[in-house]
DNA sequence: CGACGCATTGATTGGATTCAACTAAGGTGG
DNA sequence: CCACCTTAGTTGAATCCAATCAATGCGTCG
């Protein structure tokens, strides 16, 4: 069952009652898929929907003027695309598949029930939206103070821990979708770049990549050239939100 | 008064009630000053206020292993520092007042009271940290995809919308405490760069900036100097959350 | 098979960094 | 009140990391 994605999420912060999970369960009625490299919302537009990922990877873009493309943010299982556009008027970038994916499509007035209803919902959805913070400042710092070698390296390690937390890590061991051009665009390097960096990484032993499996086979030299610290992750083992 | 100004920034998205206002009055009771140069708070801590910059200017900040800075954003009168820690457990970065700062230190229970009595200040809050994501991913795309000349325009045309709004702009006028390292370290580049990219700015009349005080000579042309799009700072003449 | 997307490699260029020196401004203390 | 010191801004020259341009390999899918 996919929808257990946001659950098995939620409860790494928030302690649910069955009710609760019964609850988010429920309002992911509405499942459809989406083919890679497909907007699943493109930017200007106002979504009728909250979009939350099931399966699958995706991507927040914006595209400038000249054509150039910067990532901003990967979207795994258990990711919202827009919980933002409940409060803001339209999408300032675009979501794009990369590759297929499953996505909810959420009833917004569903959530703002939800969030009434349980404030430890409320308190989960909140959290998940300051890690995304977290991240996007980690991302500043990455692309912009670190070389391409450390940035790749960053990037890697955070998807790594990210995929961990939610259960798709297997024997270091993560399906990654990404095309080296995708990567480039998250990094703010060029395509060929990332290539020869990719290599780099390969030649001294931390990661093998291919047909979109990437094994980390040094996870502590990996993210000792990443300078990788995880704790913007705000992973936890215990529950932030107590019962009641 | 300077409390004023938190309560001035929320009411470009609620419609404030006087209670309201009052209330939001009432939590800034505790003021301190902080001079320039000094952390409001250092990475790691765990504060125990929520701090509301009231006057001058802070920014957020984190420091590599080898030294390098990165500013991830610019605080300015009615931004909180820390929104987040009630939820997150500590500090995964720091903040320093660029200028001499007012600083309200507000009780975080009296947050967590004010939403719930509240829900008009609950959105706005809740608006209020969705913008700074949006501002968050701006920032992403212009280091990484825009050269320095871009950058810095970008960058300049982003922090005078943002005292327009809060009424700190005269006659294309706004108080600039930066200097050019730190200027550097938000848009990812050396102190070097930076003053030279400035002249430029300054050489074909877009800018004057002197001892503090930045002069917009041509907003239409620094904007498309920038590929400037203010969609993203969702800056709004009407209240989105309307009356009750 | 041919075509297309993606990965790879080489050669060259260029924007930004680095290193270093120097000026200007502001504050401090003798 | 001026010598001194510090901090910020400016300029120049050399260097380098990553971009650019261009060609090739390679797999897969219609």
């Amino acid at each position: 069952m996919p929808e257990h994605t946001l659950i098995r999420r939620l409860k790494i912060v928030a302690d649910l009652s069955e009710t609760d999970e019964r609850r988010l369960a429920d309002i992911c009625r509405d499942v459809r898929d989406c083919p890679a490299r497909q907007d699943i919302i493109s930017e200007g537009e106002r979504p009728q929907h909250l979009h939350l990922v099931l399966r699958g990877w995706a991507a927040r873009y914006k595209v400038l003027p000249g054509g150039a493309r910067q990532i901003v943010a990967f979207l795994i299982p258990g990711d919202f695309c827009d919980l933002h556009v409940t409060v803001l008027e339209e999408m300032d970038h675009g979501i794009v598949a990369l590759s297929p994916c499953t996505v909810a499509y959420i009833d917004s007035r569903d959530i703002d029930r939800l969030t009434l209803e349980s404030s430890r919902i409320a308190r989960a959805l909140w959290w998940s939206t300051l890690v995304d913070e977290g991240v996007l400042r980690t991302w500043v710092v990455n692309n912009g103070r670190r070389d391409a070698y450390e940035r790749i390296a960053h990037i890697l390690c955070e998807m790594h821990a990210r995929m961990k937390m939610i259960g798709l890590v297997a024997d270091e061991r993560l399906y990654l979708p990404l095309t080296q051009e995708e990567l480039a665009d998250a990094t703010s390097l060029t395509s060929v770049h990332t290539n020869r960096t990719l290599q780099r990484l390969r030649a001294e032993g931390l990661i093998d990549l291919k047909s979109h499996v990437l094994t980390i086979k040094d996870l502590k030299g990996l993210q000792r050239a990443a300078g990788f610290d995880p704790t913007y992750l705000h992973i936890r083992r215990r529950p932030l939100v107590a019962a009641a």
